[in-house]
DNA sequence: CGAGCGGTATGACGGGCGTCATACCGACGA
DNA sequence: TCGTCGGTATGACGCCCGTCATACCGCTCG
């Protein structure tokens, strides 16, 4: 349990009825329900760069994020990370492999400050036998999952790395940008590392087209995220 | 409708209900439910290479194999297709686009003669309201496709081009091989075009690959399917 | 039978990018 | 204050593999 830090449930129990309205799976049960979900949940924390679980680890709770940032990442056979997908607040965490019992597909670490209410597997399939409507909340939840891996799948496959990365920053900033009068900024603070595991490349590469990029005033790194400045450049190199 | 060959339901009416028990959605309905979905399903034949559905089509079936194989694939922002996967006799097909209502993520192409069982929405989504079970069915069907998913975007970003094919045989082997005396068999007619869509590469560098490992006694194309004979050698180029 | 076509095969070439190595810089702790 | 460490930056080298071009082979059709 490094960088974990569980705290007492029957303290927060006046934020843990606020916490479930706030996440996509459990925000429409009915008050005595959400009640009874607050009742066995626990909540805990981790700081930036904490694992949440590993790849195989057995499946024994479903996390749900409450605030912060987590990438869910898998090790490729040859060592290098892949990111599949970086989840935020409201968002589910394990529910494939906590559904299925089996143990978690990929791994979870937070990379921002980040607090998690856990719900323990049982209590959530008895949930599931009490409301269909969870049943579909999760069915839609894996539907647009799958939508958007595939949309990875082909994204990561093939192309130069400039055109991989203008596009990820320019999804990116569709998605969770902020307009400003300087550019858009994406509030977002991910390593180079973490890029290079995004676009799937080197962390050497995506340091160099960064670096470059940031001369020729296209997009510059700040300490909680990225500013685009010039959305065409990027638009452009990511049709080449 | 070019390919596809609509059979008259009442000819088909014996075979349908056998049809249903072999799809992994409907096997476990009632038999008076079968019976029912029995009475609204559409059976419909594809030759080999037909499109059975276009990326961006508006989903109105749901769409059941009941024989042959099906290519799922996603074209890139470059014109490169990207095979997903591929799918047989039971696996439905299309199943997230019309349980959201929204048009067909990926493009559907019969890669064998294929037959499918079609189902209107209307109907499946009267079924979904009284069987929670068939819900259940989808669950875990999305869940195995989000694991088999994570574990190609794994697979296919990075990496040599050697060691993703040997690994895609030696997977096609566990999964669909057959042991014989001379060695592994795949029965599964790939062009040289789908093995590159499969592992991200180009049509030229799959059918250099596949020419030398041929030469090499490694692993033969035949009429129908692969022949991996030296398993072990595979194994060794999938490692490095 | 020759033309056309789709799939497979093979060579030549060059650039993108992975690999290795080194350096810089700020943060942190002894 | 200095050493260490993690993240960022930059150069040199080489090779895998994408691109272009040509050829071969079996099949179908006029």
């Amino acid at each position: 349990m490094l960088g974990a830090r569980v705290l007492g449930a029957r303290v927060l129990n006046v934020n843990l009825d606020e916490m479930l309205r706030r996440t996509t799976i459990f925000r429409r049960l009915a008050g005595e329900d959400r009640q009874r979900v607050a009742n066995v949940a626990t909540v805990r924390e981790y700081e930036k760069g904490a694992t949440i679980f590993s790849e195989g680890d057995a499946s024994d709770q479903l996390y749900t994020i409450v605030s912060g940032r987590v990438k869910v990442f898998k090790t490729t056979a040859r060592g290098t990370d892949v990111i599949l997908e970086i989840f935020g607040p409201g968002d589910p965490l394990g529910a494939v492999a906590v559904y299925e019992s089996r143990a978690y597909p990929a791994g979870a670490i937070a990379i921002e400050p980040t607090t998690c209410l856990l719900i323990p597997r049982t209590a959530f399939f008895s949930l599931l036998e009490l409301h269909p409507t969870i049943v579909r909340s999760l069915l839609s939840g894996l539907t647009h999952r799958l939508v958007e891996l595939t949309s990875r799948l082909a994204e990561l496959s093939g192309g130069r790395v400039e055109a991989r990365l203008a596009r990820f920053f320019l999804k990116l900033a569709t998605d969770i940008g902020q307009r400003r009068p300087e550019g858009t900024f994406i509030p977002l603070a991910l390593s180079r590392q973490e890029i290079a595991d995004m676009i799937g490349t080197t962390i050497e590469t995506s340091i160099r087209v960064m670096s470059r990029w940031g001369k020729e005033d296209l997009i510059h790194t700040e300490k909680d995220g990225f500013l685009l400045r010039d959305r065409t450049a990027l638009e452009a190199i990511a049709m080449s």
